[in-house]
RNA sequence: GGGCCGUUAGCUCAACAGGUAGAGCGGCUGAUUCUUAAUCAGUAGGCUGCAGGUUCGAGUCCUGCACGGCCCA
């Protein structure tokens, strides 16, 4: 059992440490990383050769023990990858040996120092000439043949989920990879990268339920943001021109496969733009971002093919309605579109226009499986958006959808202040009968908007499900480093020895 | 929020139709100087998620709860 072996461990340690041995010392000189000793040897040994000549350290977790007696083949593991090491009797010597077969455990981190061989089966594998520990380990991993499986232990200690499942730990760094992607992409374009507040006052910029939390300081609640839109507005206002800002929301509504409470987006603000410059803007960086990451245009999520090439298909909501649910969302009457949906066994709460079209495009937009651009959303369920240059009653949005998922939302921004009011108390009497998603008033926005905003493009991304499509992950807990888990009742921390 | 499924050793999983709870890996002891899921011999390890109920007897059947997964809203 798991507390018999700590108590052993924690015995070996007090031994090592009698012996004037640090179990936990504080540093070590690694020359190469596994991969850098593959880089470098791989090529240069066929099997059974060894080159004596050479030396090498390096570091890692121990990850697997296979002894033989006077000697010893073992597995360390490092970021990079593994490597297997050699230590054998006749050359490191009694009390080495019997130092490393007595208290090295898998679990551990060891360094190493020796020359590079090859085995007869052709492994390359250091020949240990010393060793030192770097941290002994209490506790037994998990299974090395089977892996974590347990989505419990793999989401509650992500850690032992990293140790474990190596694809795990690789899709992780295909997130960051898609986040320098997109820093990379917007900085050679010349948007500058800007930090906004996460405590707001007024929550803006979505429809969505905020988090509340209590300031001390001035003994007032605040909210956490749901998005960072109005900020970065104002500074648009404020004459920066090309701005983005990526990091967290924060939205207080459910848990599911592709929502968590926290997650994170990009937000893109350009003066003299607008949504079609948009567009171009999202269907390069994204399919660029396919390209460089996954290597092709088509990628396979949850084995249906998803085709990145350029250009994407474009559909306007108002088409796209019509064409599946054979209404149309500007002529046909609130009792006729409400039909429609609770013809599909949907109650709604407010029956109001804007959510009835809301409901009607949640019933078809399931059906877009590859990158669409759905275009002008009526203005109702749009109120920070730029009315249509062609149709008042629509606004210049689009969202893309992909695999039936929001991935993307963009405006030509809505710079007038006179309607920005008018859209804004809209919200506020949805807000009065029961709309708790609805926007809140934002004075000071409205305000900025006055001194003037420049015709202006915006978009948003949401990474976390972009990283769903790149990594092939069903959920977005598989993408997310630490997504929120319910707590433990009974959380075990281990008696003292 | 609703429906379905799951929870057994550190990990991965068994346990017929209700009859003493098992294996592999991992741990420990021993053997073994080219192994790689090393091998061989031995050994320890369980509040079967929690609380009730039915029964001579419950991992197994029933109820509730907790946590998780999938589907739906």
């Amino acid at each position: 059992m798991s507390l018999e072996t700590r108590r052993q461990r924690l015995q070996e340690i007090e031994q090592l440490r009698e012996m004037g041995i640090e179990p936990y010392p504080y540093r070590f000189d690694r020359s190469h990383t596994t991969e850098d000793i593959r880089r470098a040897f791989d090529q240069k040994l066929e099997a059974g050769q060894i080159l004596e000549s050479a030396r090498v350290s390096t570091a890692g977790r121990v990850i697997a023990l296979r002894k033989h007696g006077k000697s010893t083949f073992f597995v360390l593991q490092d970021f990079h990858g593994t490597i297997q090491g050699y230590i054998r009797k006749k050359e490191v010597g009694e009390e080495a040996f019997q130092r490393f077969d007595k208290f090295i455990s898998i679990g551990d981190h060891i360094g190493i120092k020796g020359f590079p061989f090859k085995s007869k089966t052709g492994e390359l594998t250091i020949f240990t000439l010393e060793f030192e520990i770097l941290s002994k380990s209490l506790r037994t991993l998990p299974e090395k043949w089977h892996g974590l499986k347990d989505k419990e232990i793999i989401y509650r200690q992500r850690y032992l989920d990293l140790i474990a499942n190596r694809e795990s730990l690789e899709r992780f760094v295909i997130r960051s990879k898609a986040v320098k992607f997109i820093r990379d992409f917007l900085n050679a374009r010349g948007f500058l990268e800007v930090e906004t507040p996460v405590l707001h006052h007024v929550t803006g910029g979505a429809n969505a339920r905020p988090f509340v939390t209590h300031l001390n300081a001035l003994d007032i609640d605040m909210y956490l943001r749901i998005a960072p839109e109005l900020h970065l507005k104002r500074l648009i206002v404020g004459g920066l021109e090309k701005v983005y800002e990526l990091g967290k929301n924060f939205r207080n509504e459910g848990i599911s496969y592709k929502h968590n409470p926290e997650f994170t987006a990009v937000e893109v603000y350009q003066a003299y733009a607008d949504y079609s410059d948009m567009m171009e803007l999202t269907e390069e960086l994204i399919s660029e971002m396919m390209k460089s990451i996954v290597g092709r245009w088509k990628i396979t999520y949850q084995e249906t093919e998803l085709d990145f090439t350029r250009p994407w298909k474009r559909v306007s909501m108002r088409e796209y309605i019509k064409e599946h649910l054979g209404v149309d969302i500007l002529e046909d009457s609130d009792e006729e579109l409400l039909q429609v949906v609770e013809s599909h066994g949907v109650e709604l709460q407010i029956k109001e226009r804007g959510h009835i079209i809301e409901k009607l495009w949640d019933l078809v937009e399931d059906s877009i499986v590859h990158p669409t651009f759905v275009t002008d959303y009526p203005v109702e369920i749009s109120p920070l958006a730029k009315r249509h240059r062609d149709d008042p009653r629509l606004t210049e949005r689009f969202e893309l959808i992909i695999f039936g998922r929001e991935i993307a939302n963009a405006f030509s921004e809505l710079n007038d202040p006179v309607d920005q009011l008018e859209r804004f108390k809209r919200q506020a009497r949805l807000r009065a009968v029961g709309d708790e998603e609805a926007q809140m008033m934002d004075e000071d926005f409205v305000r900025a908007l006055e001194y003037g905003m420049p015709p202006t493009g915006g978009l948003g991304i949401g990474i976390d499900r972009l990283v769903m499509f790149l990594t092939d992950a069903s959920s977005v807990r598989d993408v997310i480093l630490f997504p929120l888990v319910r707590p433990r009742g009974r959380e075990e921390t281990d008696e003292e020895a």
